[in-house]
RNA sequence: ACAU
DNA sequence: CGATGT
């Protein structure tokens, strides 16, 4: 059966969640309860009518062909005030891509790429030291950012880039930004808290790309 | 094994 | 099914 998604208009909370226990974890034992299930996340979000900030962001999420923003208001494990980064390889190795949005809003902070020649590891790591740069560029030394990838929190933790791809003309671009993200890192102390993502507890990163 |  | 990594 293809995977439903339940929108939820009133609720403990509100919003497109992709559960149904996620579902009645809003719904049970709310007076008045309201939520209905749909076959594709699309059909949840344009029948799902939200506060007006929410609306705007599913609604531009849709003009980009990009998935809803979830609701994570219900889950007391995530930091919401939060930047989440992730990558995506058309192929691995092959064309990499990263960016980040924001948790409470889904909103896109960042895009870049893609680029000739990567890993997905790369990317993962290339998007979360961008993030770092940004949240710090912005005066936001304490907001925590989230990764899903083990290898790109080892290299960040070690400033150690340990890819095992071969450095070639094609890929030149790819390894000088990697190069400037490692530069980066040896001149500026770490102080944003790099947190994981705990993808089978909460789904995808909100920065997925929706591709698998 | 775990994470992408 | 294939690849990148700890
Ligand atoms: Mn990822
Ligand atoms: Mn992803």
């Amino acid at each position: 059966m293809r995977k439903k998604f339940y929108v939820v208009w009133n609720g403990y909370a509100t919003g497109v969640f992709d559960s149904w226990e996620e579902c009645q974890l809003q719904t049970k034992g709310y007076p008045g309860a309201k939520y209905k299930s749909f076959d594709s996340q699309e059909a949840a979000v344009e029948a799902y009518r939200g506060d007006p900030a929410e609306q705007i962001e599913l609604l531009a999420s849709i003009a980009k062909h990009r998935p809803a923003p979830v609701n994570y208001e219900s889950f007391p494990d995530i930091r919401l005030d939060s930047l989440a980064v992730d990558a995506a390889c058309s192929k691995n190795p092959g064309p990499v891509e990263y960016q980040g949005v924001w948790v409470r809003t889904g909103e896109r902070i960042f895009h870049v790429g893609p680029i000739e020649g990567g890993t997905n590891n790369i990317g993962e790591y290339l998007a979360l030291v961008h993030g770092l740069a940004l949240l710090k560029s912005q005066g936001r030394p304490n907001t925590p950012i989230y990764t899903d990838s083990r290898t790109a929190r080892a290299w960040v933790r070690n400033r150690q880039p340990k890819t095992t791809l071969p450095r070639t003309p094609q890929n030149e671009r790819l390894f000088e930004m990697i190069e400037r993200a490692t530069a980066w890192l040896n001149a500026n102390p770490l102080t944003n808290p790099i947190l994981t993502w705990d993808t089978p507890a909460w789904g995808e990163i909100p920065a997925d790309f929706g591709r698998k």
